[in-house]
DNA sequence: CAAAAAAACGTTCAAAAAAACCATTTTTTG
DNA sequence: CAAAAAATGGTTTTTTTGAACGTTTTTTTG
């Protein structure tokens, strides 16, 4: 963790503008060391002192809810994975948020957030519950909290005036959401106007909102599979009914050997990162035979 | 979204004076944190609150970073079901949000927004997939609509350090997220410390949270039964696990006659309007029984 | 190691907010 | 109904704030 901050730091973490900070620690409000070129340095000790003296509060204006978090800039994997889980685990919703948004505005792609963290989270909370580590209510928590986490990353990367429509969800007896929600912000991240319409869904359900959406691109998450020949008839009901220019993408930790084999699609995907690579070459390909005027 | 803004913005939000808008800060309407200078910096949330209890008409909702429409009409529950039906259905979210947000800030209570109107919806809504008049992938879109709406409902309702916690959820095979989401917003909102602990619990989770977090209230949520027989074995065991003093309150649209006839469970709820009424009457009792030192 | 880029410095200045005060309107009360 | 009380809105002076800008220090990069 690092024990001093920059002005222009504490300014973010409370709200106010660089100027006044640099003013407060003159006229002695903040107790600050200097460089020897003369740079202030506020150390976080002092800075939290600051905050209780002055009747300002921490309303963290992007992230950082935690002295933590303070100034931190960069995170390696294992350290985000290790609060995080920490985090949810302990139903620290705040916490959370600020390290996703956090990582999320330190420039990460949502793929590697989605794959290298956020899965990684999950992936061990699974695992912790499965093995009796954890109470099943603390992992349906941590999904709801993972959730709400979600949706605000959903709202920053709100859906333009893209051309390209993709629709998705969980079929039948896979009542898992938040697989489909990660792929429905990372598309919506990419420019795409995606719509998850949900869990649980028979195949009618599909058919109907391709009709309805006439999408460039299906989705299918596939996270527990209840009836594994009911599964493959189901997806392959799925393709026959999807236009052959419009890709039908399967991924998910259900996804047997076995299962690919026998399911027609266009890509299987094992995650985030694979999706985003496919979604590349395809828009490369769309845009190259189609003509597009918003393009030239 | 802005996070904080200045008592000139809420004065021109409201349509009031500043003079006024600092002087209800000074009195503790408002409540409002400063900057080391002593400027007032008002907490959106806290303008939002003082909106609700005071009344005051939303003449600028953009200086609040709500949409432009809240605030512009009075709803009368037919006219409000009927918009918010045709939003969900269509898939207008940020109109369904406004709307919400509308009829939250006109100072409705949310037991009265719960039933009156959001229930109202969610039952014809239910009705027309039944009939085959609505496509099921519309449904569960409305619901995860819905559901965002609910979340930042949750969020304006943030717990406070609360002495009571209540945690509650739904039994295995019940997927439905909506209701314990509002009977969750709707304890936060009057005070309480409540956590849904998800759906598609076993009675296990529920005991294993009850020892963690010793609730002084339990809720079970009701909306679909696949094995009565399992149903009331396992609200009873849910009962016997409780101790006499923490109420268990069921409720929701799955529970038949006979199935009340056969729980035991401290009150049954039909709808939010009743779980609020029955909180008045015990914490009325609760207070004047206890020795409780904070309302001395 | 040196050049380039980034960040922080100090200073100035205009806009915004606070505080204090007074006039006007609305509500309460006898 | 009229006087008193309370609430509201406007004005002035003083204080605080945030942004701009050229300069200097620190960090990055080749």
């Amino acid at each position: 963790m690092k024990r001093s901050i920059s002005p222009k730091e504490l300014a973010q973490a409370i709200g106010a503008s660089e100027s006044s900070v640099k003013r407060w620690c003159d006229s002695g409000m903040i107790v600050a060391s200097y460089t020897p070129g003369g740079h202030r340095k506020i150390d976080v000790h002092e800075a939290l002192q600051f905050l209780r003296d002055s009747r300002h509060e921490l309303q963290l204006p992007e992230q950082l809810g935690l002295p933590v978090t303070v100034g931190r800039k960069t995170w390696t994997d294992g350290e985000a994975v290790e609060s995080l889980l920490d985090a949810f685990v302990n139903q620290q919703e705040d916490s959370a948020t600020a390290l996703v948004m956090d990582l999320y505005l330190s420039g990460r792609s949502l793929s590697s957030l989605f794959d290298d963290i956020l899965g990684v989270v999950f992936a061990t909370i699974g695992n912790e519950w499965q093995c009796g580590n954890l109470d099943i209510h603390k992992e349906r928590q941590a999904c709801q909290m993972c959730r709400r986490v979600m949706d605000r990353l959903r709202q920053l990367a709100k859906a333009k005036n893209s051309r390209f429509t993709a629709i998705g969800g969980t079929l039948v007896e896979d009542h898992y959401e938040l697989p489909t929600l990660m792929i429905e912000v990372a598309l919506r991240d990419q420019g795409w106007n995606a719509m998850s319409l949900g869990t649980n869904l028979p195949v009618a359900a599909f058919c109907q909102a391709i009709d309805e959406h006439c999408p460039d691109l299906v989705w299918l998450s596939v996270s527990h599979v209840a009836d594994p020949n009911q599964l493959i008839q189901s997806v392959n009901e799925l393709w026959d009914q999807l236009d052959r220019k419009v890709p039908l993408i399967v991924g998910g930790r259900a996804l047997t050997e076995e299962l690919r084999r026998d399911i027609r699609c266009t890509v299987h995907c094992d995650n985030i990162g694979q999706l985003e690579d496919f979604l590349q070459s395809y828009q490369r390909n769309r845009s190259g035979s189609e003509t597009n005027p918003s393009l030239n």
